[in-house]
DNA sequence: CAGTGGTCTAGACCACGTG
DNA sequence: ACGTGGTCTAGACCACTGG
């Protein structure tokens, strides 16, 4: 039963950020003293105030020295699917209709197209028990010949289909919901009642490197449907 | 204006990989290869290396050697507090009531405690635009003389109540939205149709180091009150 | 100027997986 | 037995901060 020098170290500069013997905005002993006074190198010493900084327990000042975090509010983390992640089995996937647009307004800022350019607007619905129980939209500017349009038509699920082209790493995914009350057209889509709150999620999908959007996405869903799991984030 | 080598080397096996040049499963050449291979110290060249591991770019095994990691569902990040995420300006957090109650076969569960065993149970609800917008139940584990009731009682907000304390970094939270029919009880407590739906979210708090659960909450939220912006994890 | 953290080296020994 | 990754050392030089 071999002891893990750096791990002990966190463990214990960790317990006594909990335990208030360190507070918020306290300077650590310098690397040097620390080093010391654990009794290792400073290359190991530095992998432990690594981790600490990882978890957030710790930030750096280059040239003044190691400070304690002041608590944050914590983050919950989930994973979204929009065909995967609904309630029940799914029966079908079905293609609605697809065509090439004028922009809006609203669409033109969030794909960040011009006047005159056109974009692609797919319209599906997701069959569970024989009743629709989605209605998505996607959105994406119209490049001529571009081949990820084919693939948006014909795959079901178009976050896994991005998951598995090569943009895997790439991507910044917005994700924002709401509860609103379907319009006619909704009401029909998704055979639902006039008050019956339905779950409204859009998001924009933008590449991380160059920052251009690559697509904008409406998810109708009726409520039975839906649930959302999330998590805080385990610092482990 | 000075390189730093190990920041060079993450860039480059990274663009491998978002390039498919390394595919998901692939073995890295072993450590020592790649450290000659780019020219550094195999310590540099781990250095490297963790960051790429603590990305999920790749995935290291003992003994023989580290993979690039598959393609994995992106994960969304979010930040939830019972009060301060409500959409609109909070007039008041009005304490109902503060009652100890013997815990249904739920409660029990959720809260891992046994038959006997009595249950905080406290009542507030959230006023906008002078009208109930949410209704909140925290379950606490009736401890006699545990100072967080009275802190619970008198905080408006739970959660910025849990940062605040020694605890901030030993909690584990679960977080689930729903969206449900209000019975009669909530419709009267809320203001609101049978037919709306209503934000239905509730969790539990446990604590990271026993796994003791500290509270289950709930929390119904009028749905024009509510909602939800998340982003995916940058892992800068 | 001395002290701090950031980067980097060239070794070393260990436990583990595979032949 | 050998190669792998995991841990660790005792140095070094740098850029930045502050008195």
């Amino acid at each position: 039963m071999r002891r893990v020098l750096y791990l002990d170290i966190v463990n214990d500069i960790q317990a006594q950020i909990e335990h208030g013997e360190l507070k918020p905005g306290d300077v650590l002993p310098s690397e040097h003293e620390l080093s010391e006074f654990y009794g290792v190198s400073r290359t190991t010493l530095r992998k432990s105030l690594a981790l600490l900084i990882n978890r957030n327990f710790i930030y750096s000042i280059p040239g003044k020295g190691n400070y304690v975090s002041e608590p944050k509010i914590s983050a919950y983390q989930f994973y979204f699917d929009e065909v995967d992640s609904l309630k029940g089995q799914v029966d079908e996937v079905r293609l609605l209709s697809v065509k090439a647009i004028r922009p809006g307004r609203k669409l033109m800022q969030a794909l960040d197209v011009h006047t005159g350019d056109k974009v692609l607007k797919v319209e599906k619905e997701v069959i569970i028990n024989n009743r629709p129980a989605e209605y998505m939209i996607i959105y994406l500017p119209y490049v001529k010949g571009d081949p990820i349009i084919e693939d948006v038509i014909h795959f079901a699920n178009f976050h896994g289909l991005l998951e598995k082209s090569r943009l895997q790493f790439q991507l910044e995914k917005s994700f924002t919901l709401e509860v609103i009350r379907p319009n006619y057209h909704m009401r029909r889509r998704l055979q639902c009642d006039p008050e019956e709150g339905i779950i409204f999620i859009h998001q924009t999908i933008v590449s991380v490197d160059t920052q251009q959007p690559i697509s904008y996405n409406e998810y109708y869903i009726k409520s039975d449907y839906f649930v959302l799991d999330a998590k805080t984030l385990q610092t482990k």
